[in-house]
DNA sequence: ACAAACCAAGCAGTGGTAAT
DNA sequence: ATTACCACTGCTTGGTTTGT
């Protein structure tokens, strides 16, 4: 075993024992090495930052503080565009950064095709420059209606709208959707390919009545049509820039 | 009995130079 | 341009000693 698979076998063997200790004598018969070892690997591991902390005494030894740190984690590709939809509202605000770190770190470590999966959802939800400063996003409508779509966007389906106009007017139309839009009004929105108007449209999410997803595949559109022909829209970016 | 500190040896990787 | 050799450096490791 290589220093570096042993580094992180120690961290998760000391973390599964927690909160008992295991002595640098029992951790080196256990990796095949000499105590010196264990005790530089033990350092090393607590000068990049793993909450280990020694015990003195007859029953002492080495543990993991598991109240400060985490153990390692897996997200679906849906699950990783949420948090990075909450992550994205640190914008400039203290953390901001770290936040946006965060967010790289977990779709970077995502498998392969659940990476790119990821990376495809993440650029179909947008934002957008809010009106006035200091504008608040409101919740997205009925809360059935935005899984919904989320659905649809992660699986690439027509989706089927009631959609109530700004007079109230009742429409039922079938759309291919392409992005989602958060921010602009305080409102969050989906543009899409309207096939009643055969055309682009945007639809707030609070005035659609109702949606279902269907089994048809939406033909592939370039995803900068969606956005850039929607009037007053100035994109900030997608979720992962 | 344990962790921590110091020291020396072995090894791999790197850069410079000469030979082909 | 490529290959072989050498010296240097840094990393890893084990042994010993010291302090708690």
């Amino acid at each position: 075993m290589n220093r570096t698979d042993r580094l992180y076998a120690l961290v998760e063997d000391l973390r599964a024992i927690s909160p008992r200790c295991r002595s640098a004598r029992q951790l080196a018969e256990r990796f095949e090495v000499s105590v010196r070892t264990i005790e530089r690997d033990i350092a090393a591991l607590q000068e990049s930052g793993v909450p280990i902390y020694a015990e003195p005494g007859r029953s002492g030894g080495y543990a993991v503080d598991k109240n400060h740190s985490l153990p390692p984690l897996n997200f679906t590709p849906a699950e990783a565009v949420a948090i990075a939809i909450a992550l994205s509202r640190a914008g400039d605000q203290p953390f901001g950064r770290q936040a946006r770190s965060a967010l790289r770190k977990v779709v970077a470590a995502m498998p392969g095709s659940e990476g790119e999966l990821a990376r495809e959802l993440a650029s179909r939800v947008q934002l957008v420059a809010p009106v006035e400063t200091g504008e608040e996003i409101q919740p997205l409508g009925r809360a059935g209606v935005s899984r919904v779509i989320e659905d649809a966007l992660l699986r690439r389906r027509v989706l089927r709208l009631d959609y109530a106009d700004r007079k109230g007017a009742l429409t039922s139309r079938d759309v291919e959707p392409g992005v989602f839009l958060g921010g602009r009004g305080g409102f969050w929105y989906l543009v899409a390919w309207c096939r009643l108007r055969d055309d682009v449209r945007v639809f707030r999410l609070d005035r659609i009545a109702s949606a279902s997803v269907s089994d048809e595949r939406c033909p592939d559109r370039p995803l900068e049509g969606y956005v850039t022909d929607v009037p007053d829209m100035i994109v900030h970016g997608t979720l992962l820039d």
